[in-house]
Formats: structure tokens, C-alpha cells, sequence
DNA sequence: TACATACAC
DNA sequence: GATGGTGTATGTA
């Protein structure tokens, strides 16, 4: 009880033991003592060892990026690097796009109540679906704590009722299945984020039916309920970042539609822990939190910082979370976009050579059966273990051959393996990437309709003459679907959820008219925003941001004008030179990146620059900001999700 | 290319 | 009594 009990166990830590759904979703009433509880019986583990030090790694690189700051900030004019940052801001503002109506959807407790459909008994029961680790927890089951990515004996703790039921993925997969049957008659190029959420664009369905978006959605919700007996909770917003945080918000079995007004979203995002923002994790949330940042409203009020440690953090991609701006193209996922193939296999920790390499023949064998069935062959194979310190390495090794033959897999593990023996290992995986169709495109169905003349993948499905032999199977290969939903579920787990808050209840709707923000002129761009929200950095998707994508051709729709958002030429001050420039603001900034690690040079060198804010006091310092900006990393840049499919 | 990290679901 | 599996992106060397 005492918190003081749990004495040696940092903050950080006792919140690392806890999980990673937790602050991602509501929480339950007492999570300090949850907290107390998952701490307590995890210590001592040889996994608690291990996030013990990873705790204490993300400390010190902690230290490490405020010592930079420090460096950073330096001597520097604050204020007119917020004003720099400003215009950064206006030109962002600029690519918000309000015209598309997307939602997201999300299953409530999704394996929970297909479980439910089996079994009603349960209703109203604490009870969990899952193995050694728990994939969902029913709404009674959180009240105690219970997670999803727990562990049964944690959760046994936390609640000794519970009820653990093994998963059912049959069921998961059927009932999947019906769900986004249902949806795609509102939209038929929805996009799955896993077996149980996704995204629509209902813009023209709005049109079509002439029916407001929550009319809309009530609808599909209904429907979903109706047909499947399974509750799900949506978010109507502009974009598929906004979308996803509001389908949380009324969580469970309800929706929240988000003003399409630039002001009102920007109000909304304020408040909002930079937690809850899609592609930052646990992470990333504590690194942003020593720089003061815990909200999205904390983005601006930072700026200045967040600009100078643009490398750490990825300014443009919080800029745009701040603002509420995000990709809002919504497609389907399709086959060429796969990166990896992969199997892997936890077991108790190994450590004779027999055994482990019987281990890696089965997810050899594993592999090479998901290969064949799903037609890929690839020439990269990356070998990963876990040791039993559940320390996490991978081996590599690329081919001049293509390989998906489990004695071939077999054998390239093998040699990846043996220079790492002798080890005790807990965890065996194999993953082959570089990957090449053997379905390529040839029964185009319907893909043709949409998307510009895609690839230009040559028509002959199964090219065998790259492989050594002509797999006789492929029965499957005529048959490839219009979409890729009867391939295996994405997910085998789902993931965290909200908890239940019967108190919420914000205000549903669009009554908000335009109060414009000081910071800009509002202006639409055409259907279809924010290109390359998943590019590498900042800085260089600024520059070639500004084309607009191309647009989906949804049937209905909006026209759609060519945006030719010449950004103008004005005249700035560099703050840090104070030299001034006329140039765009890409170029600006260019120079200004040019001008910080000129000066850090020129610091470390102890030359001065010229007319420059950065002081002198202890150059040495300045060296190690500049090995440090090379040195250090983190940071995500896409907001945008990456889908995935069997 | 090889490896490590972070993240999502 | 001992903490999952599949896949993507990205930085760095």
C-alpha cells in the first residue's frame, strides 16, 4: 500500500512494467495500485531485469538530448525562431484539407464479444481471451487492470475471477470478415488496420444518400449491431489521424463526430495528451515529456526548442499533430506494398544446439508453408533471437537467389545461427524480405478502376523461371480476390482499447461555426491532403511537399482544381545569423539548418560567427551538440498507418 | 546491406 | 512457475 513500498522502482520503470496499452487507452480507477501490484509481481523477473535496463537507457539518452538542449538553446532568440516556426505553421495550415469525410471504426473488445456470441454465459463475467499473454480483456475485466499484452499470472493477480478462455481465431476471422463485408457498402475501398478496425471514406456515400455523416454512421453502427450481434465505436473527422483518436473517444459502442473547422480542431488537439497521436509510443512520449511536451498543445508553446532539435524530434511531424493534419487518403491495401514475410516462435529458453535447431527447422517449415500459400519468394533472410535476458538481436544475409523452400530458410538460419553459439535463446524467427510476387498482377479485376496506371509489372503470373522449380500448387493463383480479405487475419491480437468511462460525454456534434485561428488564413485545398505523410524527414518532405496527390476516383466526388500553392517569396531574418534572406520558406529553412550546424562548428573550433546569438561561454560544449545532433535519434515522421494483410 | 529501435495491432 | 506474433518504418554505419 505505502507507495513508498515500492520504493527503488523509479516512476519510469513502474510505468514501463504496466504495459504498453496502458495510457494509450483510458485507464481504470486506482493505476497506481494496479501499477504497485504488476511491479510487485514482476520483480526480479529476468524480464524485469530487462526493462529495468531499458528504463535506464531511455534515462540516460534523456539526459543526453536535455544536455543538448541546453546547448541548443543557448545564447539563441527564442522568439524569433517561434516566429520562424510560425510561418513553418502558416504553410502547414495551408495543406489542411476539410473536403473528405473519413471515419474510423473500432471494434469494441473485439475477440471478447465474438466470445460473448459463443458463450453468453459470460456476460457480465471478468474474463480474458488469449494464452500466456492476454489478447483482450472483457469491459468487466478492466476494472481490475486486466490488459491486453499481459500476462495471465499478472492478471490473475489483478483479478482472481477472471476467466481465461483461449483464443478462437476462426471465429475472430468470420466474424471479421461479415464486419468489413457490411462497412465497404459505405465505402468499398476501405482500408483495414487489422481484423478489427479500419478507415472509411464515406464522402460519397454522403452525396449519394444525401445524409449527414453522423446520420451516416449511426447507421453503420446499427447495421454492424444488427447483422453481427458486436458493438463498434467510430470517429467522423477529416483526416485518418483525427478519425482514429475520436473513435476512442466515446469508446465503447459509441461515436464522436469532430468539428471540420480548422479552430475547433486545433482546440481539440490542445488538450490532448501527445500520447493518444498515432506513432508516438512510450518512448517517444517520455522523450518529448522532458522537453515539456505532453499535450499537442505543448508543440507550439515549445517550438522554438522542437525546431532546434528538429533532428530528435521531427518538427513537421509534430507541427502537424498539433494542428490536426493528416493523411486523408483511404485505399485498400494492396499486394505490392508487402515489405517481409516472416514466422517466429517463443519457448521456454534453449540452450543445447539439437534443440534449437529443431526450433528453427519448425518456423523454417512455418515459413516456407505462408510463403507458398501466399506466393512469395524473397533473397534477404534475417534470423532473430531472444535470448533468455530477452535481449532481441537479428542476423541477415542476402542471396543471389530467390528462396522459400524451408531446407534453403533452414539452412541460411542455420548459419546465421551458429557464430551466436552457444546461447540460451527463448525466441526463434525467421524473415525473409526483398520479396518478388509469384501472383503478380495479371487478374487485375478490379484493381484496374482505381489508381493510375499502377505498376507495369508484367502480365505473366508465375514467372518460374527465377526459381528452381515450378511449385505444382498454386490452385490458388486464378483466384486471386478483388480485395485481400479472405487472406489470413492481420492481427492475431487485438489491441488496446478504451476503458470504460460511463462519465464521458462530449458533445457530439458540429455546431462550432469558423472562428478563425490568428495564426492563418484557412484555405481548402482539393480532396486528398498532406502528400508523403509517411516520408523520412522533415526538411525534405518540406520540400517537396506541395504537390497535390493524386485523388481517388470514388465514384461521386469532388472536382478536383489543381492547388498551385506557390509559397511567396518574402523577406525573413535568419535567427541565427540575423542575416536577411528572401527566399521561400524552404529555403529558409535550409539555411537556417546550414546556419546551426555552421555555427556548431564554428563554436567547437572557437571561431566566432558572425553577428550570431549563440555565445561562447563553454565552447566545448558546442561539440558535443554537434556529435550529438549526428549521434542521437528517435523520433517517427508518418502519422500515416501502415496496413497490413496475411 | 546489416542491425537496432520504435510502433501498431 | 517467468511476458506474443506479424509487419512497417527509419536511422546509422
Amino acid at each position: 500500500m505505502d507507495p513508498v513500498a515500492s520504493s527503488q522502482l523509479t516512476e519510469s520503470l513502474v510505468k514501463r512494467l504496466a504495459g504498453p496499452s496502458t495510457g494509450k487507452a483510458g485507464l481504470a480507477k486506482d493505476q497506481t495500485e494496479i501499477n504497485r501490484i504488476i511491479a510487485e509481481a514482476s520483480k526480479g523477473s529476468k524480464f524485469y531485469e530487462n526493462e529495468k535496463k531499458k528504463d535506464k537507457d531511455l534515462t540516460e539518452r534523456i539526459a543526453r538530448i536535455l544536455k543538448l538542449r541546453g546547448e541548443a538553446i543557448e545564447g539563441v532568440d527564442l522568439t524569433k525562431i517561434e516566429h520562424h516556426v510560425d510561418k513553418i505553421i502558416i504553410d502547414l495550415e495551408n495543406e489542411r484539407d476539410l473536403s473528405q469525410v473519413i471515419v474510423h471504426f473500432d471494434m469494441d473488445a473485439f475477440f471478447a464479444n465474438v466470445e460473448l456470441l459463443h458463450n453468453p454465459t459470460l456476460k457480465g463475467k471478468p474474463f480474458s481471451v488469449g494464452g500466456g499473454v492476454i489478447s483482450t480483456a472483457s469491459y468487466e475485466a478492466r476494472k481490475y487492470g486486466v490488459r491486453s499484452g499481459m500476462p495471465s499470472f499478472i492478471a490473475k493477480k489483478l483479478c482472481p475471477e477472471l476467466i481465461l478462455l483461449r483464443s478462437h481465431f476462426e471465429w475472430y476471422n468470420e466474424e471479421s470478415n461479415k464486419v468489413f463485408t457490411i462497412l465497404r457498402r459505405y465505402d468499398p475501398r476501405l482500408s483495414a488496420a487489422g481484423c478489427d478496425e479500419g478507415y472509411l471514406n464515406i464522402t460519397p456515400y454522403l452525396q449519394k444518400h444525401n445524409l449527414t455523416p453522423g446520420e451516416c454512421v449511426e447507421e453503420i453502427r446499427r447495421t454492424v449491431h444488427a447483422e453481427t450481434n458486436l458493438t463498434v465505436s467510430a470517429g467522423i473527422a477529416p483526416n485518418m489521424m483525427l478519425a482514429k483518436i475520436c473513435s476512442d473517444k466515446n469508446k465503447p459502442n459509441g461515436q464522436y463526430h469532430l468539428a471540420f473547422d480548422s479552430k475547433a480542431i486545433i482546440d481539440f488537439m490542445g488538450d490532448l495528451s501527445i500520447r493518444k497521436v498515432p506513432g508516438i509510443g512510450r518512448v517517444n512520449e517520455r522523450l518529448l515529456e522532458s522537453v515539456g511536451v505532453k499535450t499537442c498543445g505543448d508543440v507550439y508553446t515549445h517550438r522554438a526548442v522542437l525546431y532546434l532539435m528538429d533532428k530528435q524530434f521531427g518538427l513537421r511531424f509534430l507541427l502537424r499533430t498539433y494542428l490536426g493534419i493528416a493523411s486523408n487518403e483511404v485505399k485498400p491495401y494492396e499486394r505490392n506494398e508487402r515489405k517481409s514475410i516472416g514466422a517466429e516462435r517463443t519457448f521456454p529458453p534453449l540452450s543445447s544446439t539439437k534443440d534449437m535447431l529443431d526450433k528453427l527447422e519448425e518456423v523454417a517449415a512455418e515459413l516456407e508453408s505462408d510463403m507458398e500459400s501466399s506466393g512469395w519468394i524473397g533473397r534477404t533472410v534475417t534470423l532473430k533471437f531472444k535470448l533468455d535476458t530477452f535481449q532481441v538481436f537479428t542476423r541477415a544475409k542476402s542471396l543471389n537467389h530467390w528462396v522459400n523452400k524451408k531446407e534453403e530458410l533452414f539452412a541460411v538460419g542455420k548459419e546465421l545461427l551458429f557464430p551466436e553459439l552457444p546461447t540460451s535463446v527463448r525466441l526463434i524467427g525467421l524473415r525473409v524480405t526483398k520479396l518478388k510476387d509469384l501472383k503478380a498482377s495479371t487478374s487485375e479485376g478490379i484493381k484496374r478502376f482505381f489508381g493510375p496506371a499502377q505498376q507495369a509489372t508484367s502480365g505473366s503470373k508465375r514467372k518460374a523461371s527465377d526459381i528452381d522449380e515450378d511449385e505444382a500448387d498454386d490452385a490458388s493463383v486464378d483466384q486471386e480476390e478483388h480485395d485481400s480479405d479472405d487472406d489470413v487475419m492481420p492481427g492475431f491480437h487485438e489491441q488496446d482499447e478504451a476503458d470504460i468511462d460511463p462519465s464521458q460525454h462530449d458533445v457530439d456534434d458540429d455546431e462550432e461555426l469558423q472562428i478563425i485561428q490568428p495564426l492563418a488564413n484557412i484555405r481548402k485545398r482539393p480532396p486528398n491532403s498532406v502528400p508523403g505523410t509517411s516520408i523520412s524527414h522533415q526538411l525534405t518532405l518540406r520540400s517537396r511537399s506541395k504537390s497535390a496527390g493524386p485523388s481517388r476516383s470514388h465514384g461521386a466526388a469532388i472536382a478536383e482544381p489543381s492547388t498551385t500553392t506557390s509559397t511567396p517569396s518574402e523577406t525573413h531574418t535568419c535567427p541565427i545569423c540575423n542575416e536577411a534572406l528572401t527566399s521561400n520558406n524552404t529555403s529558409l529553412n535550409e539555411h537556417i539548418d546550414y546556419c546551426l550546424s555552421r555555427d556548431a562548428i564554428k563554436q567547437a573550433q572557437g571561431t566566432s560567427t558572425k553577428g550570431n546569438k549563440v555565445l561562447s561561454s563553454g565552447d566545448t560544449t558546442k561539440e558535443y551538440a554537434l556529435n550529438g545532433f549526428k549521434r542521437l535519434k528517435l523520433r517517427p515522421d508518418p502519422p500515416v498507418k501502415s496496413k497490413r494483410k496475411g
